[in-house]
DNA sequence: CTCAAATTATGACATTTATCACTTTTTTAT
DNA sequence: ATAAAAAAGTGATAAATGTCATAATTTGAG
């Protein structure tokens, strides 16, 4: 069996060049290196689940993670991705409430554990830094918010384009226009907030429709500003 | 017209009743006092809103003020309500971004400016009001993502029966079992998004299944534990 | 108090979306 | 490489919800 779920990551990690440590000091940086160990998580693995205690944050060093809770009849809903450079799980840590969230891996990802304390005492210590994690809730707390909107107002088919639309913005295309995170439909659904075989169904239509091109898991945005127009996504 | 929407309040107010406040020194109490001004607002004023720039928070005395977003039809999604000691608009100072919602009274309401320099100067001098106001908006993301769950994955029924539990939670019920807050069936829907023939259709359903009694805007609960079955709340 | 405006209510109907049952295709583990 | 499991795809159908039209009732400004 492949459960070696996570191992150590040895590679040197530079915590300078990850926006929320901008306003750390030279020895809290230091510091912070000193009290993090870091580990190579596989696709699958569950960093933790909703409901569960968490005593610290991970850094997102490299790879992709699904945040998402779960209905009351089973079903996921996807909140949001994190990666390179995202803090997670230090909602839990800072309101000092049960994690509301499950976080599971979608892409190999190298996460560095931060222990509740040094993340708490950081806080204390340094206002610059509690300052930009403050802000980083609030984005959060607007995005919710704008998701919670259209969740609630729009129809299936327009939050699917917006999802795509999202998911470049996230994720970037490659050269040829092709989203660079693969999902399976139903993890789209989950995003959207529908079922899969309305995905499914929607998917084939944009297809149909020339604005987008299938190929398994990849999907190719082709007609960007009709999807823009169909999603009713202003920017 | 009563076109006087907001006029000065001068009642003594004592911040120290305020949870947020709680960190606060005798004297960053007291400079904080100096430095507000409080007013009062009449019903269907408006403080601020969506995509306005925000100069300041209000921490709100006494009344209500509900928060929504406008979806792209011009439909309101109501986000939250606003009462005594809850502060708002903070979101916006902090993540320096423009207001995302806006903000409208609901009952006249008694409201304290707090304004944006002297806020996050608080923050940065008192850690321990960072913290508690980080834990506040911390709490408030984990609502969201919850409530935007809930409307992706439960019936309008289910949000229905939901939301009127969340109403009694938030303002209470008077000794005969009535919430306290009375919302036009187009607010209710805006709450739920649903369509307000829906609330209306639903809510004489509850009537008819010895739920709830209407009378008006008034809306008594009878029925409570049957309630959250229908609305499938845990809590 | 009075009247216009807003809200509530109700029925008929259209539309969207979910569900179920099943087949085909793809992925994954060994 | 191959079998088992998971995912994708499709059609038929049901259920939930929105929309529109219109009437009755309530609210609130003057």
């Amino acid at each position: 069996m492949k459960n070696i779920q996570s191992v150590p990551f040895s590679d040197d990690v530079d915590l300078l060049s990850y926006e929320i440590f901008n306003g750390l000091t030279e020895e809290e940086l230091d510091s912070l290196t000193q009290s993090m160990s870091c580990t190579l998580h596989k696709r699958g693995n569950i960093l933790y689940h909703e409901g569960s205690r968490i005593n610290g944050a991970y850094v997102v060093i490299k790879g992709i993670l699904k945040i998402y809770k779960t209905g009351f009849d089973g079903k996921e809903q996807i909140i949001r991705f994190a990666k390179d450079g995202d803090l997670i799980g230090f909602r839990s840590v800072v309101s000092d409430e049960l994690a509301c969230t499950t976080a599971k891996v979608v892409n190999d990802a190298v996460l560095c554990y931060l222990p509740a304390e040094v993340l708490t005492s950081l806080i204390k210590v340094n206002p610059e830094f509690a300052m930009s994690l403050m802000k980083l809730t609030c984005r959060e707390l607007g995005e919710s918010n704008k998701f919670l909107t259209d969740i609630a107002q729009k129809t299936v088919r327009e939050r699917l384009a917006e999802v795509l639309l999202l998911l470049m913005d996230t994720f970037d295309l490659d050269e040829d226009g092709t989203l660079q995170i693969s999902l399976t439909r139903e993890e789209l659904a989950n995003m959207v907030g529908t079922a899969t075989e309305s995905v499914i169904r929607l998917l084939s239509e944009f297809k149909s429709d020339k604005l987008i091109e299938l190929n398994g898991r990849k999907i190719k945005l082709i007609n960007i500003p009709k999807l823009i127009k169909i999603g009713n996504v202003y920017i």
